[in-house]
DNA sequence: AATTTTGTTAACCAAATGGTTAAATCAAAT
DNA sequence: ATTTGATTTAACCATTTGGTTAACAAAATT
């Protein structure tokens, strides 16, 4: 069984990175069918040939799209590296990744958003950072007189905010402190270096 | 002229605090103004007879909401009180009015990504705050060999980060970090100090 | 009290939108 | 060459939704 009628990139596949760009960009209640199919340069019927309805859809890129925040975490915080690997890495590879997907985080959070937090729960299932082994690693530095004592909740949420919400607070970001597109991404390139630094000299004593 | 048939809230009153609740949950695609009527107990047409349209009652909420963001950076940022004072109001009163208005951030940030640039130049029109003497008390400091050399830039995007961030990614945090409401809550309380103290860990030398 | 203005509603309308149907293509199998 | 089964499309359908109309009710004005 050879591949059928379809194109070659494969209408599967157009389709889903069409309905990928409508959704990242418009949210679930603002995409329509028809821009989706229209992107992907095809007939609407066939959008629902290949995804029954637009939820089924939504819930496969989301899941795509979600899947992309937390299995990053969870390998850094539990890969067999020092306490101040993971931080560097972690801020210099999700940083890295979300300059690839500049509206992913406000996709992802605006959607988590709406969903009721059984719903929420059912998402991260399985894929839930076990932060145990990051946080022992933490205290044995407190422990040691290494870092000040910080709460470990504390840390890991400078860590993301600082990594994550510049890219959500974009337009705000922007306007407020005047800088153009390519500033804004020289600005973040810097930051895969300038957060952790900035971390590191917080909590060293 | 006393008023007229008005209930006691004032209907336009009700229209807009029903709107507020409305638009900020489901953002101005997912709103309906069948659920506004609804939740300000009238009737549809009621509600055009006050605000034209859809977009005209949003953009009233928007403003609102928006401008909620900005007046409080500006006043914070251009008060005649000292670099570090500064720094532990801006992020004790934002972190206050956020937590009692804890979708918010998300609601403005949201929508301003969906509008085209010209737009948020327009918005932020004569609001933007004067960063100039904060970034003068900065570069002083600087000077006097009191903190670290740091891009402003950094700085200001940390703090605003760290602030504003886990409101943002509350569903995402809770759930990396499996904690309830309340101790979310009470974690935010704490930042409101323990921000400012990480941010002056941070850049003291 | 009569009249005009303002506030409010039920019923209605047109456009948009998610989804379906039935026919048409096309590639593979017979 | 014919048949078969999957793929693709144009046309259509039902529902939702923003918005309007016309009538009614309550104040305000005369």
């Amino acid at each position: 069984m050879v591949k059928k009628k379809e194109t070659d990139a494969g209408t599967e596949q157009k389709i889903l990175a069409a309905a990928k760009k409508v959704f990242v960009k418009k949210g679930m209640d603002g995409a329509r069918m028809q821009d989706i199919a229209d992107e992907a340069g095809i007939n609407k019927a066939l959008l629902h040939y290949y995804f029954r309805n637009k939820e089924k859809l939504f819930e496969q890129i989301f899941a795509e799209s979600a899947g992309r925040f937390i299995p990053k975490v969870k390998a850094i915080l539990i890969a067999d590296t020092g306490f101040y690997e993971k931080i560097e890495s972690f801020c210099g590879e999700y940083i890295d990744m979300v300059m690839q997907n500049p509206y992913l985080p406000m996709f992802v959070m605006n959607e988590l958003q709406k969903q009721p937090a059984a719903m929420i729960k059912k998402i991260f299932k399985g894929s839930l950072p076990d932060l145990s082994k990051f946080i022992g690693q933490m205290q044995e530095e407190i422990k040691a007189g290494r870092i000040k004592p910080i709460h470990p909740a504390h840390l890991i949420m400078n860590m993301m905010s600082m990594c994550i919400f510049p890219f959500i607070g974009r337009p705000m970001l922007s306007a407020v402190m005047g800088i153009s597109d390519t500033q804004f991404m020289t600005a973040m390139e810097e930051r895969k270096k300038a957060v952790p630094k900035f971390i590191f000299d917080a909590i060293r004593k």
